[in-house]
DNA sequence: CGGAGCTTTGACCACAGTCAAGTACCGTGG
DNA sequence: CCACGGTACTTGACTGTGGTCAAAGCTCCG
């Protein structure tokens, strides 16, 4: 699989995973050519570049095919919130009424498809199979939402790190599994500003977690993880 | 409009909003027959009805015309998260894998429409213009997901019950304008678990409320509001 | 090799979570 | 209609997590 691959990250709500490429949706070379037709691939060089900004007019829809972004919201007291990691095969530009709800920005150097908002819901109305993927996408990322609301509401900070962390190691291009290591593309304010509390919480956390024995700080930005007792700590099955 | 019409609330992605009857996506009249032949009727006759219990097999796709509900998840050490309140005109069955992600019950008498999951992806192929509204719900909930993200990460409580009160009433069923008082469908506590707080605290928050002059309680479940001075309070337009 | 940004540690304090008790409300049955 | 019981709501007191400020150490890149 090439880096640049259009691929849509989702797991669908109805019908079981079919295949062993787990966590994307299958498209058809067809549809992959259709979407590669309208759109336009794009790169972002270097970290911190912006792809758009809040209340900028929505004028495309993007498919992340490689690197990590963040999507925030600032609020006026300056406070932010991370509502949204973005990995490879994540739909980026969530808009309301023509323009951007959220800022987004490169975590790493980035290449993207956009596609024009212009024409966009007639093409989908005319690909009725791409479309569904789409949708699909759209009701995956409702659910990780969901999720980060569990999280947020009735974890303590350890614990919603702890979570954080298993979450970020379900992405092969930054956890080497056989090492057992995870590359943070992010930084701690990033992380913090994520799970809803402080850089220093998640240091502390950090520690702690390292002191419990679930994993280890091999360098600040890569960990050794104990991936099931982690699982465990978190203790989201419900 | 009967109160059990068949109708989506969702505010669009990207063309602006058109009509008057802004929160609901216009439905055509075929459309709408369609649903209604392969959907099925069903009421939950009193409060606290179980619609389904997560882990169930997801059968169905809901849609509801009327009353409030509830979806929550119950975390192993008994904690409730509250992941949505479901009003008049939105969608109900979150599934992953064919089994429900969450358990929803009614917090007041509630009709709805149920479509089975099993030919409802074929069906929704087969409808490129109904699939698209259901698109556009799915994208409008995860703009809600992650606008309750932001309230849960970055505002304190009282912001937060501040918040959800204003979002409550934007439900004109529940929210008498003229009188502007609001009438609450659920108890304090479902507001606690959807806030991530205690019943305790949505109480001292509402005593502090009302000492600011922001809200009046003529009863505990009937609130005289100050909409616009709410709002700023909340201060969340970033 | 220098410097800026990122990370770590420490100390202090307040918000809000928890436990406990008392009060208001409402539907039920007598 | 009234008495009653259960549930929902309110209030109080205490405690601990985690938010904030401050400063020092580390890392990586130029």
């Amino acid at each position: 699989m090439p880096p640049d691959e259009i691929r849509i990250r989702a797991v669908p709500p109805w019908q079981p995973v079919q295949g062993e490429e787990a966590p994307f949706l299958p498209l058809s070379v067809d549809e992959k050519a259709e979407l590669r037709r309208i759109g336009q691939a794009i790169s972002f060089k270097t970290a911190g570049s912006q792809v758009f900004a809040r209340g900028e007019k929505a004028s495309y829809l993007y498919l992340l095919t490689a690197g990590v972004a963040e999507a925030y919201f600032v609020l006026p007291n300056g406070a932010r919130q991370i509502v949204a990691f973005y990995w490879p095969g994540d739909v980026l530009g969530l808009a309301q009424e023509g323009v951007y709800v959220n800022s987004v920005e490169a975590l790493s150097p980035c290449t993207v498809y956009r596609f024009p908002a212009d024409g966009m819901t007639e093409f989908l109305l005319a690909h009725p199979l791409i479309e569904h993927k789409f949708f699909i996408k759209a009701v995956h990322d409702l659910r990780n939402a969901q999720r980060q609301l569990i999280m947020m509401g009735r974890l303590d900070g350890l614990r919603r790190l702890a979570a954080f962390i298993v979450d970020c190691s379900a992405h092969e291009d930054y956890f080497d599994s056989k090492r057992r290591v995870l590359t943070l593309p992010m930084t701690r304010y990033d992380i913090a500003d994520y799970i809803g509390t402080s850089s220093e919480v998640v240091t502390r956390g950090l520690g702690r977690l390292e002191a419990i024995g679930l994993i280890r700080r091999l360098s600040p930005r890569n960990l050794e993880l104990k991936s099931a007792e982690l699982r465990a700590f978190v203790n989201l099955a419900g």
